[in-house]
DNA sequence: TTGACATAAATTGTTAACAATGCAGAACTT
DNA sequence: AAGTTCTGCATTGTTAACAATTTATGTCAA
């Protein structure tokens, strides 16, 4: 129902085919099983999902359109590796969006939404009891992903997820050992906020959260590299 | 200088002729030269641009995963034709965005963003004043744009830019005769906003301007279509 | 061993032919 | 004349072979 308009654009007009291969990617990248700069070879994926090269060229070029797959010329696609300045600039993009959307949602959810956010939470509690990590991080983005979707705005829908998939790189790429995920009750809060109608509250814990968040990286220093490693290897020898 | 990390993702990836027809059409869309519904045959646009089919497919696939273009499956390439609800989506998320950018540039807005916007609001004028219907009409969405990349974000950016491609096509078609330009003072007030330090009257500056753009539009009706003149037709016959 | 160079293999990019689908017009029926 | 079916044409979708580029391997000289 809800994500029927939503839906228009991201599925409606291509194969299933070509879909599923851009969403498990996608959905890879989300739960960190894909590492930036991995190589993404068309044979691979062909034999992967038993499609034809075609297909997947078309769903690189879909991946490679919002960042998450570099396309480099005749050397093939590999998981994006954002800088840190493009780091930078998703976490502003997502702080100015996510607060007006949470804003928004303070004054303008509805049952439904409450219900849907509420169990995702759940969600999250059981996969960390379990420890789960996997779908600790696949929630983790998701539950923001979930928040525009409460909007019931196909676009910034879309826009979030776009974002949300690219901190999963970013996390990858500058995440310090310690809390590479989201904290439980920060989530819980934010809804606490957003039910109690209260858009300032709202808006001061996801700018809390995110802040929290990109704090927990290391924007300022190398990011985790190959390079470096390569130039380590060769120094011993 | 500005437009250099912009461009990571947007060009350094395709090879030059690709670029040119997604730019082409997205310019072309942009002016209102192409209306929605029009066919984009392959062959047409091969021959219009000099390339082979693949490098014009790939194209239009771009263009249709930003909504610019659909794609119906064995009946080729359309020039999309936006919803009533899909309109009212990009406003919302263009509303929520904008008065982000604004309120932070009011902040931090600095000596080069000023003198490229007044610049630009320079050029609609002169545009004005020579009744060049066509570069008014571009240069009214490009001032959002151009909004966008005082920001030095590139992620913003690009999603400025679709969403302002995109309201072209909402213009075109839900558009009342009057006012389909944005009325030219309210660009200078924002800009008088902005450089007022006064991130809230920034704020209202714009929102009052996008709105007053979308009141302009005629959102509840059956929109500008082919269908009711078809019927028309067949029902003089 | 190291480095440069040449060759071979693997991968990506492009093209062209073929298949499949949709569309328009003609012929036919009522 | 209106509607229907059928046929041919035009357009899109797919595949496979080919070309071009990069990467890996191996050889040789220093």
């Amino acid at each position: 129902m809800t994500n029927e308009a939503e839906n228009k654009l991201g599925t409606l007009r291509a194969d299933p085919d070509e879909q599923m291969i851009v969403d498990r990617i996608y959905s890879a990248v989300m739960e960190q099983k894909l590492a930036p700069r991995t190589k993404l070879s068309e044979l691979a994926l062909c034999e992967t999902f038993g499609v034809g090269r075609m297909r997947v060229r078309r769903a690189l070029l879909l991946l490679s359109s919002q960042g998450i797959v570099d396309l480099q010329s005749n050397r093939g696609a590999y998981v994006a590796c954002p800088s840190a300045d493009e780091a930078r600039e998703v976490f502003v993009a997502r702080l100015m969006i996510e607060t007006g959307i949470v804003r928004e949602l303070a004054s303008s959810i509805g049952e439904n939404g409450v219900k849907s956010l509420r169990a995702h939470v759940e969600k999250e509690d059981v996969a960390r009891k379990s420890d789960d990590r996997t779908e600790i991080i696949r929630l983790s983005g998701a539950f923001h992903v979930e928040l525009a979707r409460c909007n019931e705005n196909s676009v910034l829908t879309r826009v979030v997820r776009e974002l949300v998939t690219r901190t999963s790189l970013i996390v990858a790429l500058f995440g310090t050992n310690q809390a590479s995920t989201c904290p439980d009750d920060e989530h819980a809060s934010i809804i606490d906020a957003i039910v109690s109608r209260d858009p300032q509250s709202a808006e001061e814990a996801i700018r809390h959260h995110l802040l929290h968040v990109q704090n927990s990286l290391d924007l300022e220093q190398t990011r985790k590299a190959e390079p470096d490693l390569v130039k380590i290897l060769t120094g011993r020898m």
